[in-house]
DNA sequence: CCGATATTGTACGCCAGCGTACCTAACTTT
DNA sequence: AAAGTTAGGTACGCTGGCGTACAATATCGG
């Protein structure tokens, strides 16, 4: 399954603000999926990266210049508004891609982009995606319908920032994270988690303590440990089970 | 434009609660749009309804059965809570579709679509769909278009539940409704708006008060009137002019 | 080792909106 | 015309979360 062409360094080709990695599997779900040969074809131009936290993939209403497919990791799609508050709409790890507005031509993406725990991944030139999409029919169908997956979470995201409280919120977000990541322990600040649920830095303090003295997390400066996942799932809101349930659904529909 | 064939009432063929009209014009901005085989293609299978205010287009969760073209009216996507809480997720009318997870093969959705401004359009069997959907791609590319650009509102409008003021939302919706509808004056119970914003029915009212006592609208027993669009565009926060101006972009980004 | 910086804990006044309940007014049905 | 139903106005106590500010640690750079 690993890719050997990929894992060469292109000197010259690194980002502004990444750094281009040597040799690299490839782990990603949507990429895993594909025909050999299809695979084979977008392989020659995808270009290893590393991703810290708070790498920006692409920054609101500017021109998309790459799509990501995450090896690790977790990605936050969130939307900003002009006083500098925000919130996320969505979220994707090894399971996704960042960049879909391009699978439908279009040129410049409304939300933002951003790495909101540390990993790896693959990512393309948005021509060279183009380019890639009209020969690869299985690529393009599977991005379309995680397409439709992403929407329906940012459609139950909506409704929970409206209706829930905020250590359901954060509950729910630290669930999806770790599904994501895939590690006990990981790494972020609670300001970052405030923008995602779109409230202050202190509620999330206060939440964060509440879920601590359940004995469900520990917190320490920019790490919070997932201590009794079972107990989280029960704090977090219904949107949790909704969001999961959901996408098993449908991958059952499908075949 | 009118299609000829589509007004023919066809006997015993009507659903559950909506009727079948006679002789219907093609007004939905996305049929209008495909090239005249197409149209022709799909228009066969499309039968006219009529659509009285709080018709559901389709339950949560339970197999789409008709995917629909309105004509007229508005059509609002909502995500509803186990304890019965509500939250619109997103707002078509004549340029939009409901039933998108067809498009990418799932056979459920997650959101319920309910008529919230009476009005008609054209409806097609999820079985008739799928096979139309192979013959025309120049439709099934305009649907995934329409599908990111909802995806975007929904985007928007779960940013603007966390993040505005009921009176603001208030006038975002209602300047969207009217976007949509073209009448200075449509049919809704604050009842209605207040699910569509998830909350009190109370809060409602207070928020029209201030709207009113601005000048902005007249509100009497189920019935809006627009007073002052331009004012209700200052009121209302910044998620309307955002959502608005997005399209406009990307519809200049192709082409 | 020390100062600078980043992260977290905590406190306090404030208010928008919640849950709820009740009243009135306008339509509908009989 | 009376009774019933639906929609809108209003009131009241309550509280979660806001805005803000400041103190207490932990980490980093020199």
């Amino acid at each position: 399954m690993a890719d050997k062409k990929a894992g060469v360094r292109k000197k010259g080709l690194s980002g502004s603000n990444v750094v281009v990695t040597e040799r690299m599997k490839i782990q990603n779900g949507l990429l895993l999926d594909l025909p050999p040969k299809e695979r084979k074809t977008i392989a020659s131009k995808l270009v290893p990266v590393d991703l810290p936290a708070r790498t920006t993939l692409n920054q609101t209403k500017e021109p998309i210049e790459f799509a990501y497919f995450l090896n690790s990791g977790v990605a936050s799609i969130i939307n900003v508004m002009s006083d500098g508050k925000s919130v996320e709409v969505g979220l994707t790890g090894e399971e996704g891609f960042v960049g879909l507005p391009l699978i439908v031509d279009f040129a410049t993406s409304p939300t933002r982009a951003v790495i909101q725990i540390a990993g790896n991944g693959l990512r393309i030139s948005a021509r060279d995606f183009k380019n890639v999409l009209r020969t690869c029919p299985k690529l393009e169908k599977s991005l379309q319908r995680y397409a439709q997956e992403l929407a329906i979470q940012s459609a139950q995201i909506a409704a929970c920032n409206r209706l829930h409280a905020v250590n359901e919120r954060l509950a729910r977000w630290l669930l999806m994270s770790h599904d994501r990541v895939r590690k006990r322990t990981f790494n972020l600040t609670q300001e970052f988690v405030a923008h995602m649920l779109g409230t202050r830095r202190a509620s999330v303090t206060i939440a964060a303590g509440t879920l601590h003295k359940a004995g469900l997390i520990t917190y320490k400066r920019g790490q919070v440990i997932i201590e009794n996942r079972h107990g989280l799932e029960l704090v977090a809101c219904e949107c949790y089970r909704a969001i999961s349930q959901q996408i098993k659904n449908w991958h059952k529909d499908s075949r």
